[in-house]
RNA sequence: GGGCCGUUAGCUCAGCGGUAGAGCGCUGUCCUCACACGACAGAUGUCAGAGGUUCAAAUCCUCUACGGCCCACCA
């Protein structure tokens, strides 16, 4: 397609920097992304998980994204109108959290500048986000539709979002309640069960003494938690504890507080864990809440918000959690009533943005009921119209859907989508400063656009409900909102469901599961039909790569520095179905010289080539034995690798290519079409290329959806010869299995010529003859299918192994070379006469440990087959190939041995 | 506390019932006319440990040890 191409220019190392600029613009130009809806191909689509806009992409990005390019161009060669749709997500608490750090760099804070403002600094931030993860995805080769970009903030997406919002309020499945929730005292919002991470950390479990009101001893609770005794109402025995019954239903004096409290049974108690004694605070502790349910106990918050002792902690008020904890144990010691310190390692629960201490708060929030809605993702998974692969993620999946709980969407936070809730101020009886989590039972109206006036009182004034949702709720309705919905347009038509969704297992309940929900609720149809699940990119040591430990390894760098080719190569082939890749720069090496070694290959043939006219004219084709084994090496190759892309195991796809393309193609083909490539015979000559091109072809298109830009380019050029040109190797199609059959004798003969090459190579390597010295060859064998295979390929013998002369004795009763070096293969006994070259001392002590393997060889077969049950119970194949076995090396064990005395 | 996964060559990983493999690294020879990001020849493993099933086990089963991950309200 362009003349800079030429082959001249070709560097013997191949430089992938201006190469892969150059397509990606060809590319972009050319609109061949874009997908064909009008088209008269079968559709496949596919949504690119939406980077949060919270900076650059990472490896792992990488990794997701290679394995979609990987599929996307696969499924456009096999024929599909694929539709790949971009997009990035606003990202809620976590882009938040970027800006927040950004502004205090300024000396600024979010609530100095205010809402307003920072929404603003937000969009420009966004907009700015877009423009380098877009850059990178098109760097990386990814074949989006870029025409359809999408973000979850967008207009469209905002739609989705209210009509959402709206049918599941309608539906009842929605609703404003007081719970315990999960509060990040950092972020100041509520988070979602699943936003918390649990990390082991060092704690205490301080042992309490309350006494009883009426003066006795009481009893002794033992907390990790102490601050939060200030809202304590009650402590808890299980009812059958001999050591507390006489006590229950008394009263106790809350320490410190002075509070009177009961004591109650609770079959929740552990009697054997700490004393056996809880203390209850139904406000700040999510057991202690249930149990206040229970016995309907009252609720003190002594924890505010901002994570301060509130007025109801008396002496303590203002302090922080920590400082409070320090003082509270302080007073306690001083009081007497601290009996025991012990260390006590607990899990605690962390923001998963932030890392800071969860703490469980009261307040007022928006949930989605979520029983119903994973009912129906639990019917598509049973009844397979949804799978996951690889299927070991089938079970964690169902039982967290099993085990779901009403899911928190509201957030407290400035950046999202706001909730389409509006509050009549007089009705409600509230200002537009107050703190509306902190407001039971509020009556809103759900409206896109601010209603006029109050439908109950017509009060003009209404406020919106100033939380925003959960980032994941926009995100849940991606595979349908990017295409429309709830439009009903032709492209949701067209492309919905999808085909697949490529994500890493960290957010398969965060994301995976609500999609599936939201998308049989809102739609009726699986929003795709399968997942691929890959693992994620940890660095060296298996720790994972965070900005903090500085153990990052940033993708753009490592495709300026090897390629991006070898980037997706290295990536590809180490994505293990369900393992975590450990990645290292040196995982790039492999990547890079493979690029290197389909590029010479190339350019070998190219320097090698017969003109398209030219080739063209030859009526019919000479193949010779090697030709045929080359194709059928190469359409094996293909099934195999068809095979393992048809489950998603890409890594060993990968391989399979790999292989084939250095290890037969050119280590065994190219060498041996070198002869006729570079010799005078013509014909000879075009035989040879057509079956050089044909396989090299073949394997380039293979491996353009792993490594796109060095395939492209080689294509430009390549494509002359192509019978079914395209303009770009991504509208060509995936090859045919060609149609060739390979009669034993050939597949026998080629392995016989290959160990006949290997062992003479391996015994001039030994003899320590330099790889420009000819040598003499005395080929003897018994076998004459063989033997006729290596005359007629003699001159591969030749060239391979760096032979000369090479004669054969017709039998071994002919008197057999003394003065020589020898080896043995299966079919053949070789001997190398180079008096003067060989000292036969060690010649013969050289043989002699050739012996001593076949004779440890021949003992294991032996004992195989001289035990009756294995002759008896094996599969007789297993037998016959033994037995088999048994006779080569027994046939080597006496030419060894007949060497050795001859040499002696 | 439940569940899942892993433990194979120095490192990262394949193999998952028939005599141990790859990439990187390592050793030796070669700058041989596609490629030194290369060619050729090599070295390297009681396949975590112990039992069991089987004619046969790295591969299947059980237990143990050591890692890792997920879920979970033991104060």
């Amino acid at each position: 397609m362009n003349e800079t191409t030429e082959i001249k220019t070709w560097d013997k190392a191949y430089s992938p920097k201006d190469v892969e600029a150059r397509w990606v613009n060809h590319w972009a130009q050319s609109g061949i992304f874009n997908s064909h809806p009008d088209l008269n191909q079968e559709p496949y689509s596919l949504v690119i998980p939406p980077p949060n806009v919270t900076g650059a992409l990472h490896v792992g990005h990488a990794l997701n994204n290679t394995i979609q390019d990987f599929l996307a161009r696969l499924k456009r060669m096999s024929g599909k109108d694929l539709c790949w749709v971009p997009g990035t997500d606003h990202g809620g608490i976590a882009t938040q959290t970027v800006m927040e750090k950004i502004l205090k760099a300024e000396n600024t804070s979010r609530v100095r500048i205010g809402r307003e403002a920072f929404t603003q600094r937000m969009e420009d931030w966004t907009l700015h986000c877009k423009e380098t993860i877009l850059g990178q995805l098109k760097k990386l080769g990814c074949s989006l539709d870029f025409s359809r970009e999408s973000f979850t903030m967008d207009e469209k997406r905002k739609a989705a979002v209210f009509e959402a919002f709206k049918k599941l309020w309608d539906d009842g499945l929605l609703y404003r309640g007081e719970r315990l929730v999960n509060w990040c005292v950092r972020c100041g919002t509520a988070l979602s069960d699943i936003e918390v991470e649990h990390e082991e950390r060092k704690g205490n479990l301080w042992h309490i003494r309350y006494p009883e009101a009426s003066g006795g001893p009481g009893l002794v609770v033992a907390t990790t938690r102490p601050e939060t005794m200030l809202g304590d109402v009650a402590v808890a025995v299980y009812p059958e504890d001999k050591r507390y019954r006489s006590l229950i239903g008394k009263k106790l004096r809350l320490p410190l507080v002075n509070r009177e409290i009961p004591v109650i049974e609770d079959g929740f108690v552990e009697s054997s864990f700490g004393t056996g004694a809880v203390k209850v605070t139904p406000a700040h502790d999510p057991n202690d809440f249930e149990m206040g349910l229970r016995h309907q106990l009252p609720r003190i918050k002594v924890i505010s918000p901002s994570g301060k002792i509130t007025e109801e902690g008396g002496l303590y008020a203002g302090l922080s959690r920590e400082d409070a904890r320090k003082k509270i144990i302080q007073d306690l010691e001083f009081q007497g009533f601290l009996e025991k310190t012990e260390t006590h390692p607990h899990a605690v629960g962390i923001c998963y943005r932030c890392q800071e201490i969860i703490e469980p708060l009261l307040s007022w929030q928006w949930f989605v009921k979520t029983k119903d809605l994973a009912a129906g993702a639990l019917k598509t998974l049973e009844n397979n119209q949804f799978k996951i692969y690889p299927a070991s993620w089938k079970e964690p999946y169902r039982n967290w859907l099993l085990d779901i709980r009403d899911w928190c969407v509201s957030r407290q936070i400035w950046w999202g989508h706001e909730i389409p809730v509006w509050y009549c101020l007089k009705c409600n009886a509230i200002s537009k400063d107050s703190s509306f989590h902190q407001i039971p039972n509020l009556r809103g109206v759900v409206s896109r656009e601010k209603p006029k006036a109050c439908s109950v009182c017509g009060h003009l004034e209404l406020i919106q409900d100033p939380d925003v949702l959960d980032t994941w709720f926009s995100s849940a309705l991606w595979p349908f909102s990017v295409f429309g919905w709830p439009e009903k347009n032709q492209d949701l038509q067209r492309y919905y469901p999808t085909q697949i969704l490529v994500t890493g297992y960290e957010i398969i309940y965060l994301w995976v599961a609500r999609m599936q929900m939201m998308g049989l609720y809102l739609t009726g149809k699986v929003p795709f039909s399968e997942a691929f699940i890959h693992g994620i990119i940890r660095d060296k040591k298996g720790k994972k790569m965070s900005k903090s430990l500085g153990n990052v390894i940033d993708p753009i760098e490592m495709m300026d520095k090897y390629g991006t080719d070898a980037l997706r190569f290295s990536l590809i082939s180490q994505a293990r179905p369900g393992k975590d890749i450990l990645f290292s720069e040196d995982s790039l090496i492999a990547g890079r010289n493979f690029t290197n070694k389909l590029w010479n290959t190339a350019r070998f043939a190219l320097m090698n080539a017969v003109a398209p006219e030219e080739l063209g004219t030859v009526p019919n084709f000479q193949l010779e034995a090697a030709d045929v084994w080359i194709l059928s090496e190469y359409q094996k190759m293909i099934l195999s690798v068809q095979e393992e892309i048809e489950i998603y195991n890409l890594a060993n796809a990968t391989e399979k290519m790999y292989e084939f393309l250095w290890d037969e193609f050119c280590d065994w083909y190219v060498e041996i079409a070198k002869l006729r490539l570079q010799g005078a015979d013509l014909r000879a000559k075009k035989t040879a290329f057509r079956v050089l091109i044909t396989v090299l072809n073949g394997v380039v298109k293979m491996l353009h959806p792993l490594m796109p830009f060095v395939t492209e380019e080689i294509y430009s050029v390549l494509k002359t010869w192509d019978t079914e040109p395209a303009d770009f190797l991504m509208n060509s199609r995936f090859p045919n299995v060609p149609e060739i059959k390979i009669t034993e004798e050939t597949q026998k003969g080629m392995s016989a010529l290959i160990e006949a090459v290997k062992s003479l190579r391996s015994l001039r390597a030994q003899l320590g003859i330099s790889p420009g010295l000819k040598i003499p060859v005395i080929c003897q064998s018994e076998d004459a299918a063989e033997t006729n295979f290596l005359k007629e390929n003699l001159l591969y013998l030749a060239a391979l192994a760096g032979g000369r002369e090479i004669s054969f004795l017709s039998s071994k009763r002919e008197s057999l070379p003394t003065k020589a070096a020898s080896t043995v293969t299966p079919h053949f006994t070789f001997y190398v006469p180079l008096e003067g070259l060989i000292d036969f001392k060690k010649e013969s002590e050289r043989l002699k440990k050739e012996l001593g393997k076949v004779e440890n060889d021949l003992g294991k077969l032996s004992q195989k087959l001289s035990d009756p049950n294995y002759l008896s119970k094996a599969a007789m194949e297993e037998v016959s190939e033994t037995r088999f076995l048994q006779d080569t090396a027994l046939s080597k064990k006496a030419r060894l041995e007949e060497l050795i005395k001859v040499l002696a």
